[in-house]
DNA sequence: ACATATAATGTAATCGATTACAAATTCGCC
DNA sequence: GGCGAATTTGTAATCGATTACATTATATGT
């Protein structure tokens, strides 16, 4: 492998012309720049990156903490997140807390060593709740999970809205019963859990909402048990795509049938929700968007380390499908 | 932050102790170590890893370069590889080629120019017509795509089998004419053809094939086209589950009813070709078991570069379901 | 032509660890 | 007590880049 100094020793220069050179810097003659270039060809020279990480002190290197890559919303944030990062010649570690505190310290610990340049975080509850961007070494935007009064740069949906506008439209559906599967793991769900809260008591109905861990086989048992244990609901509406599943999953084994038996919606614009019979309501988010915003948001805190912290909100689009299809009630 | 030299002060050692201690080394008295550690903890000393990395000139980093991590399939191999490189304590660099050779040229030079310790590789195929592990300065395992005579580890399916399998489960259930949508981007959907090929041969059915780019969306519009221009099929198969998912929504668009008017099996046991009317037949692959498989011979290989080459291959599970349910005919 | 400003170049210090080698200490045993 | 071996410790070189500072070459103005 060539080193810097072979370089300059084939060009007829020293390390710090080529140093120039390479950063494009200004101050070189053009002859000088002209044959550096071509001795770096020449030797098929590259960097190397520790060295330059250990002087420089940077490491063009971003973390990316989420609760779990196979979450397809986290799927498609990570990838919008690392397309911009590569090209603006960064790279990213991506990480995977499982929505389990301890390991999400574990990965900000390793990011901490890792000297990165930033962090792009879906916080878990835990973590959030005494959330403050000033007691990391690096910059931090959160993602997906953001309370009112956090201090930090971050880019969510507009959760009490979207659910808000998700049951308006159940509601407008003569729904009168309608039960809530929501994720205890994220504020997420429970930021979805107030807007289901304050849509029903706006229209004086009674809530009736089941809290589980995200996943897609507990909802489905929680639902199967629901059934046991209560009248039928009018509507069941999963504050995630996952949940969403499992909702499809027990339904289909009870035998109910949507949206005679049940009107059924949830979030998140999977795929999968469009080709089952019937298709599902959902809330969609613009994944592509919130990850693209994500790290826009933190490259500009990377360049200007003092500007004010901002906060991204966006908003839910409610797409109708055959799963609350019915007429609208006066 | 704390450097090595002053947890040795602070300690009344040497950096040299320091360091021994840090690394596990022996020839440390039991209370030099012991000062040394309290100091690491009084200091809250991390080291370098840049300075780590320049000197050891190893980087503790792993690079997996996939299609799309937006592929459920690739999403599921890559975080079982990352649960077990950071278990090893090993970073994970994550690269999206997008069946693009010269994005994968680009990502496998950055990947060299990191230092990287070893690489996991779902190579394009134009890549793997001329891939040689010798080629580059680190160890690769390919995943998912190998030729019969590529010297390299890997892990892949038996594509072949699996094909046959399937096609012999269709065959068995009276199909006469059966349209297989396969991708041309990878070494599998063709290697899945070629499986198609023989067990078609074999029963001397006259074979109906779609060569397509790897999509939903090219899918769908395939097999709207194909029923245009042909003869209904008595079944259509998917080479891979995206692909499978276009088939569904184009069946469902042109108002074809399974298992009646016409069979659909396909590769990949997706969450939702379960909960779609009817749940699909498909060829499972064990991700988990392909990631995990892949990371170990990443890591022997790593720790014994001179060993031989290894090939795993796995053998798919053939899921029936209600897509393709139909009597046996003799 | 000379003084001075400006541009180009080079030398050597530096980043923070690891480790070869040398030096110092301890130990066992006669 | 003293000698050699084994253990512990320290000093300084090293990894390969960046960059402050010094120096030399060129340009400008009168």
């Amino acid at each position: 492998m060539a080193r810097i100094s072979d370089v300059a020793k084939h060009a007829g220069v020293s390390v710090a012309t080529v140093s120039r050179v390479l950063a494009g810097q200004p101050g070189v003659s053009d002859a000088a720049r002209e044959r550096v270039l071509v001795s770096v060809k020449a030797l098929d020279y590259h960097p190397d990156l520790a060295a330059r990480r250990l002087r420089s002190g940077k490491t063009d290197t971003l973390g990316l903490v989420v609760a779990d890559i196979r979450n397809p919303y986290f799927t498609e944030i990570s990838r919008a997140i690392e397309d911009v990062a590569y090209a603006n010649g960064m790279r990213v570690l991506l990480c995977n807390s499982d929505e389990d505190a301890e390991k999400e310290r574990f990965y900000l610990d390793m990011l901490r060593d890792e000297n990165v340049a930033g962090v792009i975080l879906s916080p878990t509850l835990s973590l959030l709740s005494r959330f403050r961007a000033c007691d990391y070494s690096f910059p931090v935007v959160l993602v997906d999970r953001c309370a009112p009064e956090t201090e930090a740069d971050a880019v969510v949906l507009d959760n009490i809205d979207a659910a808000q506008r998700l049951m308006r439209h159940l509601i407008e559906r003569s729904s009168q019963r309608i039960a809530l599967f929501y994720g205890t793991a994220s504020a997420t769900g429970l930021q979805r859990l107030e807007g289901y809260h304050s849509a029903l008591a706006a229209a004086g109905l009674t809530p009736q909402t089941r809290a589980i861990r995200p996943t897609t086989t507990e909802a489905r048992a929680a639902l199967i048990e629901h059934l046991r244990e209560h009248p039928l609901p009018d509507a069941v509406v999963a504050s995630s795509g996952l949940i969403l599943l499992g909702l499809v999953e027990a339904l289909r084994e009870a035998g109910l049938r949507c949206p005679d038996d049940i009107l059924l919606a949830g979030f998140d614009d999977q795929p999968w929700t469009r080709i089952v019979t019937p298709d599902i309501t959902v809330i969609a988010q613009p994944t592509a968007d919130i990850g693209r915003s994500a790290i826009e948001l933190l490259l500009a805190r990377i360049a200007q380390p003092e500007q004010a912290m901002r906060r991204i909100v966006l908003r839910g689009e409610l797409i109708t499908r055959a799963s609350t299809s019915r007429p609208i009630q006066e």
